[in-house]
DNA sequence: CTGAAAGCGCTAACAG
DNA sequence: CTGTTAGCGCTTTCAG
């Protein structure tokens, strides 16, 4: 048989589609016995109700999207399980979206969902100007932005403290006595590169370091920028000391780099890296990082969604900043 | 303004909402000039389709159903990324869930997309047994079932050469010289787990080695028992010379617990793992692994998924089995 | 080539 | 407490 319908399990239980609808959704005001006799045709039937339909009527999917910009990147999925369990939890239910750092599919994947309805958006862009967001913006969905800033639209923002996590790492490694300090740094046009960048600036500035300019190279945030940036550091007449690393995968990177040249991490050069990395204690010495708060961000992210999706009340956009957490081992200080 | 439908655009070009559904939906058979006119309207109203209402006319959502049984094992964001690049292509939309081995979680998960009506299903189930599929079965929806095989119903299959990848990896450490080689099995009433089990059964009993109880532990491919399977296997009096981690995250609390038990690897023990880990290149020496084709477990489960949702002779169920690859590294031959 | 109209399965008044 | 009915936005005959 097709899949059966409302109307399926009201003739069968003998009352109208309206009497069954009403025993779905649990709103009561059934007497018992119709209650029961619904039920059990709902049983027999394997009656499953249509959420098709039902958002049809009510304009609400109950279901939010999520857009990331890079699935291999473990910091994402982490924040996507802190999203996804909340949502979960209020009966939301969720979209994944990967675009691999293209605004283009960003655009793309937003025409989906808004074509599918979402009823809020959850974000890290790939392109910090906004321009493929307009859609989105148009169709007045509540969209909350996470890890990244959004330029050309005001937004519910979550944001980790890029400024003061680096800050801290490169302070860190001034305190364990370096002063030729080398930062491999994210796309500057991207919050968190840039702010990165920004936290070990005011820390070489507060201790009177110079800035050189061969000890500041820029990445894209993947793994093989972090290999290649390392090597040209290792080439330099005057090797740096000490190496920052802005993100997890170049920080694999720079690792997998420096184990290939034989340049030998804690003894001829110190370490230390942005957000966690599961080789961490693996490596030899285990690596000093920055780690964030993955979970919470999502968490964060998500309950200011539901807020905006909820309420009606719309006060002006919110700018969350989490701590991040300085996470000491091995190496840093040069034996 | 709310949202446009289909028919402020028709209003605005003066036509039907009929034509401007034929437009929307490249069907021709409409005069160019009026045709220009709609696609304007449409821009100028920021006209987007309702999906929503297309799915209830249509019966059909363009979504599939993702399940996956943990997040956090890189194995299957791997796999899921063969599966929606390929969706994709063909105009397929997909949804991700976890269940966190949980079958309860899976049930639940399936209600919710049999009331979203997905259109297919690709899942690696928490419980083989396959009770907790029932209403998908009911619903008689299109499902391939990957990486794990499911007992109670008869579904279309993709997996792996777990047997022969097992027996191929414990013959490599045989042939290393070894012969006190212990297993971490992953558990015992999961295809995978079974399988590599037999494989290197297989192996052992090929080659004339006994199988030995106290090297033959299982774990619940979780990265904590990897830890205390191989804390267990360095308490015994007669430790093992090899030991064969049947799965990523066991390998990855097996290298961790070789380090903290200073149990040398490499000089006191050698190391094989089934599935492929980040840290392979970064242990010292490089872990030789079974590594698995990914990627094209999740392109295969959809190609297979897309033929069931299309076509409708039904024919019978198919089986598929990819096979598995030995990555030589040096973490098999003692110095 | 274009329009009218009948639903798709469900919710939400409104009546009884 | 329960039933009737009017849509939700779109696709798809069937007529013109």
């Amino acid at each position: 048989m097709a899949k059966p319908t409302i109307e399926d399990v009201a003739k069968r239980a003998n009352v109208s589609i309206a009497t069954v609808s009403r025993v779905i959704n649990r709103q009561g005001g059934v007497r018992a016995k119709t209650e029961a006799r619904i039920l059990t045709a709902i049983e027999e039937l394997n009656y499953i109700p249509n959420a098709v339909a039902r958002s049809m009527v009510k304009k609400t999917t109950k279901t939010i999207g999520i857009i990331i910009p890079d699935v291999n990147n473990p910091f994402f999925p982490e924040v996507v399980s802190g999203i996804e369990q909340k949502a979960r939890e209020n009966g939301y239910f969720t979209m994944l979206c990967n675009t691999n750092e293209s605004a283009e599919t960003e655009r793309e994947l937003l025409q989906i969902f808004l074509e599918r309805s979402i009823d809020g958006l959850i974000i890290t862009t790939a392109d910090e100007d906004g321009e493929q967001l307009q859609a989105a913006i148009d169709a007045k969905i509540p969209i909350v932005a996470v890890d990244r800033a959004v330029k050309k639209y005001e937004l519910d923002t979550v944001l980790v403290g890029n400024i003061d996590g680096a800050y801290q790492a490169t302070r860190h490694l001034i305190f364990q006595g370096h002063q030729k300090i080398a930062i491999i740094c994210g796309p500057q046009n991207t919050t968190p590169g840039y702010e990165r960048f920004l936290g070990y600036k005011r820390a070489m500035d507060e201790y009177g370091l110079p800035l050189v300019n061969e000890y500041i190279l820029e990445g894209d945030f993947k793994e093989a920028s972090g290999i290649n940036l390392t090597k040209k550091l290792y080439q330099q007449a005057d090797r740096p000391a000490a190496i920052f690393s802005s993100n997890n995968l170049m920080t694999m990177g720079c690792i997998k780099a420096l184990y290939e040249l034989n340049w030998k991490l804690g003894e001829e050069v110190a370490f230390i890296g942005f957000d966690d990395v599961d080789i961490a204690t693996f490596v030899n010495p285990p690596l000093t990082l920055v780690s964030r708060p993955m979970r919470k961000l999502g968490e964060v992210a998500f309950d200011i969604l539901l807020e905006r999706m909820t309420r009606s009340d719309q006060g002006a956009k919110r700018h969350y900043v989490l701590s991040p957490e300085l996470n000491i081992r091995q190496s840093c200080r040069l034996k």
